[in-house]
DNA sequence: CCCAATTTAATTGCGCGCAACTGAATCGGG
DNA sequence: CCCGATTCAGTTGCGCGCAATTAAATTGGG
């Protein structure tokens, strides 16, 4: 096998990582309009329903994401009216994001979503969690 | 458990399929910027290395891309001279797609790429394969 | 205390992805 | 042989991702 045969695109990893990726992503998002979500704000807001009142940096570190991905993606949630963005008084660098009684309340609309995605996964809670814990470790080994 | 705690960030499986998706993606740019490409440029290599002459619609299959994503790109590729477009005489609602002498040139600069990253992932092949066809499985559930 | 280095968010520019739509070409039932 | 339905590529619009840069605030060494 030379060199060039591992080109194939049938024998790369990341392709059918990219593709599934997308395709989970397309799986919620009939489900997250119905909240005016898209998935990236959605992961926004997943973080916000677990620590409310962090700053853009914070956000950054947990979703992988920079300022120049979440300024914009912040602005659009504060025009819908699920969060708001102030500058810290403790250190005017950074900005401080929580969530508003909207953005609170989606919440408890947003609870279903979870498992009707495992549910279209097809695949048991314990396959579930094995391929997170693999697809985990494939990211820490890729990003550092 | 309620179903909000389903909502945790670190319990859902597409957060990680997502995140790991963008660091391939980021450990492929650096090769593929020594060749001018972006990851879906190469992507579209990638199939016309193994089947010169297809249609805009055969490289959408393939890829799960469709025309909005790929005329652009194909645009930007015949830019840089890797590829040619042009009607097909058979039925001109195609456009055919075919590599230039560049553009098959390049298959043996990027024929390094895949192991290296490979070895990025720090997987066996045996573990990578295995991830491949779980990942695989996945997108064929959730796809459908 | 000062000022150079660092940190933080914002901005700019560009290339995807994808939904929605357009227009041209082809197909196929009657 | 039509003409309505379908197929195909292209276009538009929008929201990411991310690299590169900017500007403001903070930090810390001398």
């Amino acid at each position: 096998m030379s060199p060039e045969d591992f080109l194939r695109l049938d024998l790369q990893l990341c392709f059918p990582l990219y593709a599934a990726s997308r395709a989970m992503v397309q799986a919620y998002t009939p489900l997250l309009s119905k909240l005016g979500l898209t998935y990236p704000q959605y992961l926004v807001m997943l973080v916000l329903w677990e620590a409310d009142g962090v700053t853009v940096k914070a956000l950054g570190e947990k979703l992988y994401l920079d300022s120049g991905t979440l300024t914009p993606l912040l602005k659009r949630l504060e025009t819908l009216a699920f969060v708001r963005r102030e500058r810290s008084t403790e250190d005017a660098r950074s900005v401080l994001v929580s969530l508003t009684p909207q953005g609170r309340a989606l919440r408890r609309k947003a609870a279903s979503i979870p498992e009707a995605i495992a549910c279209r996964t097809g695949l048991s809670l314990e396959e579930l969690s094995r391929l997170r814990r693999d697809v985990l470790r494939l990211f820490d080994n890729v990003s550092k």
